[in-house]
DNA sequence: ACCCTCACG
DNA sequence: ACGTACGTGAGGGTC
C-alpha cells in the first residue's frame, strides 16, 4: 500500500470553522471557537485518513506572484473580522505545539503550495488528500489526488470528497476545466475578474462545449448566448488573465522535508498546556493523562476503611484549620467521603461495615463544629449533613461562579485548572465514564476513590484563591452576606418542597384533553388533512403554501408559526385562533398538568432544585420542575395554581415586591422626577404616561399607559427602539419618539444607562449596588448584533442584579427570622420578586409582620420597596 | 443535539 | 447594513 500525505489549507479551515460553529471565548476572553473548530475537523479527517504525513499550508502577508501581474486581485488579503484575525497566531502555535509542520512560501498562497505538494507526491507514487474549504482546489484532484471539503451547518460538519471523477460527475468538466471555468465566471472574493455577463450556467456550458477557454474562442462564432459571444469577443484578454490568476501554481519553489512531515504523536505536553489554556475541555479528553504528565498527586491520596481509622481521620481533621469535603452519593445514598485535611493529605472513606452513609455524615457535621468545611457544592452536603451554619463552611462553586457568573459549570477540575496554577485534573467522565455512581460502586471501581480525593482536595486547596480573588474584586460581602447564607436558605426550600393535589392536577389534565381532541378535529376539517400540529413544520406547510396565509420566512430553518407572528397575519382566521388555542393547551397539559404530576414525590410534594450558579445576572433558577414558570397571566394557566396548596393547618402567604427593578432603576440613576414618581404614586405606568406625554394624570387613555408601561419595561431591558416597536406593534420611528420623550422627562436615566455601557466597556464588566459582577466580553464585539447586546447587558444587568440581590438578602433575613422566632412557618418558593410562605395559621401575624420589615428592609434605596401580600388555601388564592 | 415555542419574572 | 428587547427551563419535533 502506498503512503499516504495530508495537505491542509490552514487558513480556509480556519475560515470555515470560524463562521460555521458560534464563536468562543476562554476565560481571559480570547476568541476560540475557529481554532477549536479546526482541530474538531482535523481530528476527525485524520482518524478517517490515517496519513502517514501531514502538513499544513498558510497564506503570507505579502504581495504574491499573482498581484505582480494584476493589480487589483485580493486573493489572500480578504477582509477579515477581528475576531478571526486574532485566532490566526493562535492556531498557528497550536499547530507548533502539536509538532505539525506550517509550510508557507513568500510570494505564493497556501494554494500554490498545496498544489506543488501535491504534485510533488503524487509523483512519488504517494496517495494525496487536500483538506480545503475552498472548491478552487478541485482543479488539482486526479485519481491519486483527492480533495476533501468540510461543511459545518448546524454544528456537524459533514464533508464532500472529490476524485477526478466526482469533479466530473457533479460539474461536467474534468479537474483543469474548473480554472477555465472560474476565468469565464470570475470571483468576486478574489477580485479575479471574468467575463462580464457570463455566470456559472453560461460558463459551465462554453467550457463542456469546446473544453477550453482558447478553444471557445477559436470556434467565437459558435458560441450560443449572444450575449456571451460578444462579451468573450471583446474580454479575451481578460479571460486570459483571469486564467492565469486562477491557475494554481504546481511548481513552486517550496522547501518541504517529508521527514519533518511525518506523522508523529500530536497529543504533546504543549499543546496539551495550550488546550488547557484556551478552555478546549473536550479537546483535553483526547490527550492521555500520561501526555500531560500525570501528577503525582494520587500520591497522597489514601483510603481508610475501618473504623477505628476513620475516628482517628476525624479526630485528626478536627484539630486542621480547613477541610476540604466531598461526599460521593446520590439520590439520598452515601458511597464514601473524600476528606482532605492538608493538600498533601487527602483521604477517601467508603461505605463499608460499620462505616456507614450516616455515620460519615455524622461525622462531618461534628467536623463543621471544630473546623472550617469547604466543599465544591455544599448544598449537595446538606443534603446529607446538617452542618452548622454559613460560618462553618466555604462553598468553592458558589465562590467560582461570583468571580464569573458566565461559565456552564463549576466542576472541580475546571476550579483546578483556573485557581489552583493550572493543574489539569481528570474529571469525573475520566475516572468513571458516563456510569452512575450507583453502578460504579457496584463494580468497585477505583475510580469514586479518586473522584472523592480530587473534589475533596480541590475544595480545600481553593479556598485560598477564591477567598483572595473575592476581596480583590469587592465581591467578598456578597459572598458572605448574601450568597453563602442562601446556600442555607434554598436548601430548607428545596427539603420543604411545595404540596401539590395530584388527584386534582390529573382532572385538570383531562378536562384539558377534552378541549384539545375538539380543536385536533376543528384543525384537521380547516386544513383539508391530519397533521402534527406540534411541529412548526409541517404547521408552516399546511398554513403558508396549503392554506396560501401571508407569510414569509422567519427562522433560519422555515415559516415561523409563533403565536405574535400568526396573531398579527391574521387574528380573524379561525384556523389561526384554534391552532393558538390547541398550543396553549397542548402546554398547559405537557408541561404542567402532565409535568408537574410526574415529579410529586412520595410525600405528596415537589422538591424543585433552585440552582445559585446558573444565571448571568444573579437571579436564582429552578429546575426539576421550574416552579417559576407555573402559569398566572392567563386564567386557564392560572387556575393551575389552585393544585399547589399548604398543609393542614398552614396558609400560604405571598408577597411581591412592587416594580422592584423600576425601583432599582430610579435609585441607582439618581432621577429625582422618577424618585419623586414613586413617592407620589400609587400607578407608576399611568404617571409616566402622563409625565411623558404632557396630559393630566387623571385623563391618561388607556393606550397611553399601555405605552408607557412598555417604554418603562424597555427601559429595563435595555431600550431599543425596535424591541420596543416589535412590542407595541408600532413603527420604529413612533418608538424612538417614545424614547426620546422619556429620556426628555426622565434626563438622569440616560446618562445612566449610557454611563453603564461605557462602564462596561472600561472595565468589562458591570456590578450591582452590592458590587456583583457580570462581566459583557460581547461589547468588545467588532459584530454590530454582539455589541449590541452587550449594550443592551450593560444596561439590564446592574439593574436586575440588583433586584437579585435585594431578593436575596430578604430571603435569608425572612428564613433567619422565622428560625430566630421558633416559627414553624417556612418558606417554600421564590420566583425572582415573589417570595411564597407556607404559613402555620396561629403566625399569620408574625409572618406578615416578618415578610414586611425584612423585605422592605432588605435595601435602602431613594424610593421604597412596596411588597405586596396576599393570602390564601392555595396559590391561586393568595396570588 | 439543536431548534422552536412558550411558560414565568 | 446588520435584524433584537433582559433573564430563565421544559417539552416536542427534527435530523
Amino acid at each position: 500500500m502506498s503512503e499516504k500525505i495530508l495537505l491542509i489549507d490552514g487558513h480556509s479551515i480556519l475560515n470555515r470553522a470560524f463562521y460555521g460553529l458560534p464563536d468562543l471565548t476562554n476565560s481571559e476572553g480570547c476568541h476560540t471557537g475557529a481554532v477549536y473548530g479546526f482541530l474538531n475537523i482535523l481530528f476527525r479527517i485524520l482518524e478517517e485518513e490515517k496519513p502517514d504525513y501531514l502538513a499544513v499550508a498558510f497564506d503570507l502577508h505579502g504581495p504574491t506572484f499573482r498581484h505582480k501581474i494584476y493589480d487589483a486581485y485580493k486573493g489572500t488579503r480578504k477582509a477579515m473580522p477581528e475576531e478571526l484575525r486574532e485566532q490566526v497566531p493562535l492556531m498557528k502555535e497550536m499547530l507548533a505545539a502539536m509538532d505539525v509542520e506550517i509550510v508557507t512560501l513568500e510570494g505564493y498562497e497556501a494554494d500554490d503550495i498545496l498544489g506543488t505538494l501535491a504534485r510533488r507526491s503524487e509523483a512519488r507514487g504517494m496517495d494525496v488528500t487536500i483538506l480545503s474549504g475552498d472548491r478552487d482546489l478541485l482543479q488539482l484532484a486526479t485519481e491519486k489526488i483527492l480533495i476533501r471539503l468540510p461543511r459545518t451547518s448546524r454544528g456537524t460538519t459533514t464533508v464532500e470528497d472529490y476524485r477526478a471523477p466526482q469533479v466530473l460527475e457533479k460539474f461536467q468538466v474534468t479537474p483543469p476545466q474548473i480554472i477555465e471555468l472560474k476565468a469565464l465566471m470570475g470571483d468576486s472574493s478574489d477580485n479575479i475578474p471574468g467575463i462580464p455577463g457570463v455566470g456559472e450556467k453560461t460558463a459551465a456550458k462554453i467550457i463542456g462545449q469546446f473544453g477550453s477557454i482558447e478553444n471557445a474562442y477559436a470556434h467565437l462564432e459558435e458560441i450560443k448566448p449572444n450575449k456571451a459571444r460578444e462579451s468573450l469577443r471583446a474580454h479575451y484578454d481578460l479571460a486570459s488573465l483571469s486564467k492565469t490568476l486562477a491557475t494554481i501554481n504546481t511548481d513552486s519553489p517550496v522547501e518541504f522535508s517529508y521527514e519533518k512531515a511525518r506523522m508523529s504523536d500530536l497529543f504533546t505536553p504543549e499543546a496539551y498546556q495550550l488546550c488547557q489554556r484556551l478552555d478546549f475541555k473536550n479537546m483535553l479528553g483526547r490527550f492521555d493523562q500520561e501526555a500531560a504528565g500525570k501528577n503525582k498527586m494520587e500520591e497522597n491520596f489514601f483510603t481508610c476503611q475501618d473504623l477505628s481509622g476513620a475516628e482517628a481521620l476525624f479526630a485528626k481533621a478536627s484539630s486542621a484549620p480547613l477541610a476540604g469535603a466531598a461526599i460521593i452519593g446520590e439520590n439520598c445514598r452515601v458511597y464514601g467521603l473524600g476528606l482532605a485535611i492538608a493538600p498533601d493529605e487527602v483521604y477517601y472513606v467508603p461505605v463499608e461495615g460499620l462505616i456507614t452513609g450516616e455515620y460519615l455524615a455524622g461525622k462531618l457535621q461534628g467536623l463543621a463544629e471544630k473546623t472550617v468545611v469547604s466543599a465544591m457544592d455544599v448544598k449537595a452536603l446538606l443534603k446529607y449533613a446538617e452542618l452548622p451554619g454559613p460560618s462553618r463552611v466555604f462553598d468553592v462553586s458558589v465562590g467560582a461562579y461570583l468571580l464569573n457568573p458566565l461559565k456552564s459549570s463549576y466542576v472541580y477540575e475546571d476550579v483546578a485548572k483556573e485557581f489552583l496554577g493550572g493543574i489539569l485534573l481528570p474529571s469525573r467522565e475520566t475516572l468513571l465514564g458516563k456510569t452512575s455512581l450507583a453502578k460504579a460502586w457496584e463494580d468497585g471501581a477505583e475510580g469514586l476513590n479518586l473522584l472523592a480525593c480530587y473534589t475533596a482536595y480541590t475544595a480545600l486547596c481553593a479556598v485560598k484563591p477564591i477567598t483572595e480573588a473575592l476581596k480583590d474584586t469587592g465581591m467578598w460581602k456578597v459572598y458572605e452576606e448574601i450568597e453563602l447564607p442562601l446556600v442555607f436558605t434554598l436548601d430548607s426550600m428545596e427539603k420543604w418542597g411545595i404540596r401539590v393535589k395530584g388527584e386534582e392536577l390529573k382532572v385538570y389534565g383531562e378536562q384539558l384533553m377534552v378541549r384539545i381532541r375538539e380543536l385536533e378535529q376543528l384543525i384537521y376539517q380547516q386544513a383539508g388533512e391530519e397533521f402534527n400540529i406540534n411541529s412548526p413544520k409541517q404547521l408552516g406547510v399546511i398554513l403558508f403554501e396549503k392554506m396560501g396565509l401571508p407569510g414569509g420566512k422567519k427562522t433560519k430553518t422555515g415559516y415561523s408559526t409563533a403565536a405574535d407572528i400568526l396573531e398579527k397575519l391574521a387574528p380573524e382566521q379561525p384556523i389561526i385562533k384554534d391552532i393558538l388555542e390547541y398550543r396553549q393547551l397542548t402546554k398547559l397539559k405537557s408541561t404542567y398538568a402532565d409535568g408537574l404530576g410526574n415529579v410529586i414525590e412520595e410525600d405528596g410534594r415537589i422538591h424543585s432544585t433552585f440552582n445559585q450558579t446558573i444565571t448571568a445576572t444573579g437571579r436564582i433558577s429552578s429546575t426539576e420542575p421550574n416552579l417559576q414558570n407555573i402559569p398566572v397571566r392567563m386564567e386557564l394557566g392560572r387556575l393551575i395554581r389552585k393544585v399547589f396548596v399548604p398543609e393542614e393547618g398552614y396558609v400560604f402567604v405571598d408577597a411581591d415586591y412592587s416594580q422592584i427593578e423600576l425601583r432599582v432603576l430610579a435609585h441607582m440613576s439618581g432621577d429625582e422626577k422618577l424618585i419623586q414618581a414613586y413617592r407620589e404614586a400609587q400607578d407608576i405606568h399611568r404617571l409616566t404616561a402622563s409625565q411623558v406625554f404632557h396630559v393630566p394624570f387623571d385623563q391618561v387613555t388607556p393606550l397611553q399607559r399601555r405605552n408607557a408601561k412598555a417604554v418603562n419595561f424597555g427601559i429595563v431591558y435595555g431600550i431599543s427602539s425596535f424591541g420596543l416597536s416589535q412590542d407595541l406593534s408600532i413603527t420604529r420611528q413612533e418608538a424612538a419618539d417614545y424614547i426620546e420623550k422619556y429620556f426628555e422627562t426622565y434626563p438622569k436615566i440616560k446618562g445612566y444607562l449610557d454611563g453603564m455601557v461605557q462602564e462596561g466597556r472600561e472595565k468589562g464588566y458591570v456590578s450591582t449596588m452590592f458590587g456583583r459582577r457580570r462581566p459583557i466580553p460581547e461589547l468588545k464585539s467588532s459584530n454590530f448584533m454582539q455589541r449590541s447586546f452587550g449594550e443592551r447587558v450593560a444596561m439590564n444587568s446592574p439593574i436586575q442584579g440588583t433586584a437579585a440581590d435585594i431578593i436575596k438578602i430578604a430571603m435569608n433575613r425572612v428564613y433567619g427570622r422565622m428560625a430566630q422566632e421558633g416559627l414553624k412557618s417556612r418558606l417554600v418558593l421564590q420566583v425572582h420578586d415573589e417570595l411564597l410562605i407556607e404559613t402555620r395559621e396561629e403566625e399569620l401575624a408574625a409572618v406578615c409582620r416578618i415578610l414586611e420589615e425584612e423585605m422592605k428592609g432588605a435595601a435602602r434605596l431613594s424610593v421604597e420597596l412596596e411588597v405586596d401580600m396576599h393570602e390564601g388555601k392555595n396559590w391561586y388564592e393568595a396570588k
